[in-house]
RNA sequence: GGUCUGGUAGUUCAGCUGGUUAGAAUACAUGCCUGUCACGCAUGGGGUCGCGGGUUCGAGUCCCGUCCAGACCGCCA
């Protein structure tokens, strides 16, 4: 006998009907004369009942029911005396006639509850459990809906769903590949893709148009709250099209997602300059959701004799609105916080804006209260604000202050989970300077084109030179990214002499692309979002681990499977690699 | 590769400047209880204080090493 209905649907309106019901026994409640089971499975919870004065064996048989056992039940729908509004199902209850336990458990090592009082450790271990409570299993299915809505997004614009190969080939450039050795190549090793990137070019020239795919891919590096080892995207490509073509497309993508699986109408999608982005928030993905944008000071607090502004190339500051009240203790925890290793701050200097109107600076030595007005004024500081400022090389202290900043974001609660602050980043630099291997890289990837009116500065002023890139930002995760890419052989050519690879370097490692573009490749242009990420944020968490089923640990572990593992001398040997002691 | 935090009952945690028999909550077991739904009451079992070494009359507590977990930096085109 199969289930008649799911344990979450049963209303007063099934009264008296006959039902058969399956799941797990969520909990069990023993009185005197009767013993009450409520059965769970992943649509709800119907609670049963056993009676003595009905049939005591039947009611003995309850009480031996332990959390989790699997069981199928057979009864009448009946009004409960007792209503319990909290559940949908709290009406009614199941008099049970027949009981059979299909499979008994072991009692779970947590308790799988909303609030369990499992660690990350068990949890993760035990991971078939965990995804039997409902806040794990409900990012599962706001993930589904999620790629539903995508697809039913792209779909609609005429994108085609192509699956591209995940044994490919390895690359230098970016992160580290995972490699899979090749047993009828000996010696030889397919590399997994950190992204379609190369594929969905080739498929513009193929003539395809528009391409998407929800794709995973891989990074062999160390892992983060965000960071897996394998993760998944959103891949696109677009073919005849320009910049403002993608920004649209993609802006109503993320509008479509907000609106019907959010019910948020999210607005249009601001856009900054990545210039802008550095000056005033110190980061290429500022959180909007809150002002306290950054105060450039040189001007008027260089000269007068602190040698620590004097001497460094830019100070510059936040207000913290409503913070003059810090005490001492706070404020030396904010320069501790500033001079932890990660940040790596020399030092934190304040400037309270007493409500009485006076200033009061950690440096009063050597600013005067006129100056300090000064300051109050550049930085629209109103009695009750906090000042708080940074010097050094510039580059250093803006990245550091937007630590700052973040952490004040948090301390004065601006950085609420229920509130989308979406931005496009425009014009992303070409090639960054690296100074380990002493030359440049590819910023976004090799394939991205230079503004057209920069290319010029590629010979004399490489890092100045602006790229047709975008990152769409969501509260100051990097949720999404692209570019135009290029299309025209002498140019990709060009852009890999500039990043340091001769020409049979880059002939035998992306020649087929190359050669591509010689028999008629369109211009084209895509983006990549992280969809992981993007689930984590509309799931209000901070880690993508509970939006995956099945995730990997900080050290890049699946501690349930017990992955990555040894593997046998055989299977080393057929591979040709040779085993080391 | 580095910085920081943590590891004590099945689980989540407390355990102060080293000092008697390592506690709480919850879970579990047994008994009582006929309207519970965080049921209640009573009783009970449950510990290699991550591991190894050291200091000390004495170490859960201090020191060194190591393993594991988490956050971050480097890294992630």
């Amino acid at each position: 006998m199969h289930r008649t209905h799911t344990c979450g649907e049963l209303t007063l309106a099934d009264l008296g009907k006959e039902v058969t019901l399956s799941g797990w026994v969520h909990k069990s409640r023993d009185l005197g004369g009767m013993t009450f089971i409520d059965v769970r499975d992943r649509y709800g919870i119907t609670q049963l009942t056993f009676n003595a004065d009905d049939d005591a064996d039947l009611r003995a048989k309850a009480r031996d029911l332990g959390r989790e056992f699997v069981i199928r039940v057979t009864g009448s729908v009946i009004e409960r005396s007792n209503k319990n509004p909290k559940i949908p199902t709290g009406e009614v209850e199941i008099s049970v006639t027949a009981l059979d336990v299909l499979n008994a458990a072991k009692l779970p090592p947590f308790l799988i509850e909303d609030e369990t009082d499992g660690g990350d450790d068990l949890r993760m271990k035990y991971r078939y459990l965990d995804l039997r409570r409902n806040p794990v299993r409900n990012n599962l299915v706001l993930r589904h809906k999620m790629a539903q809505e995508v697809r039913r997004y792209l779909d609609g614009m005429d994108f085609i769903e192509v699956e591209t190969p995940v044994l490919i080939k390895s690359t230098p450039e970016g992160a580290r590949d995972f490699v899979v050795p090749s047993r009828m190549n000996p010696g030889e090793f397919y590399a997994l893709p950190q992204s379609p990137q190369t594929f969905k070019q080739l498929l513009m020239v193929s003539g395809f148009d528009r391409y998407f795919q929800i794709v995973k891919c891989f990074r062999d590096e160390d892992l983060r709250a965000d960071r897996q080892p394998e993760f998944t995207q959103i891949d696109c490509e677009m073919a005849f099209i320009e910049q403002e073509d993608i920004l649209n497309v993609f802006e109503g993508m993320i509008r479509q997602l907000f609106k019907n699986v959010k019910g948020i109408d999210l607005g249009e999608v601001p856009r900054m300059e990545y210039a802008d982005a550095m000056r005033l928030y110190g980061s290429d993905k500022p959180d909007t959701r809150f002002g306290m944008q950054f105060v450039e000071l040189n001007t008027i607090v260089k000269g007068l004799g602190f040698p620590v502004f004097d001497n460094a190339e830019l100070v510059v500051g936040i207000n913290a609105k409503r913070s003059a009240s810090y005490t001492r203790k706070q404020l030396d925890e904010l320069t501790d916080f500033v001079k932890r290793p990660q940040i790596g701050a020399t030092g934190l200097v304040y400037c309270r804006h007493n409500e009485d109107g006076s200033l009061k600076s950690s440096v009063d030595k050597f600013y005067s209260e006129d100056q300090l007005t000064n300051w109050a004024a550049a930085f629209n500081s109103e009695p009750g604000d906090l000042m708080l400022l940074m010097a050094g090389p510039a580059d250093k202290v803006r990245k550091q202050l937007n630590e700052l900043r973040l952490e004040m974001g948090n301390r004065l609660g601006l950085r609420d989970k229920n509130t989308f602050a979406p931005l496009w980043v425009l014009d992303f630099p070409l090639l960054e300077w690296d100074e380990e291997s002493e030359r440049y890289h590819a910023m976004h990837h090799p394939f991205t084109s230079p503004k057209p009116e920069d290319i010029a500065l590629l010979d004399t002023d490489p890092g100045a030179v602006r790229a047709n890139a975008y990152d769409m930002v969501i509260n100051g995760t990097e949720i999404g990214g692209g570019s135009i890419r290029i299309h025209d052989r002498e140019l990709q050519a060009l852009m890999f002499k500039h990043l340091g690879f001769t020409q049979e370097e880059a002939q035998k490692q992306f020649g087929f692309l190359m050669d591509a573009f010689e028999y008629g490749a369109p211009p084209h242009g895509g983006i990549a979002f992280g969809f992981d990420r993007l689930v984590s944020i509309f799931a209000g968490l901070d880690s993508i681990r509970d939006v995956i089923a099945f995730p990997k640990n900080n050290s890049g572990r699946d501690v349930m499977i017990d992955s990555p593992s040894a593997i046998a001398d055989a299977q080393l040997d057929e591979l040709k690699i040779k085993t080391t002691v």
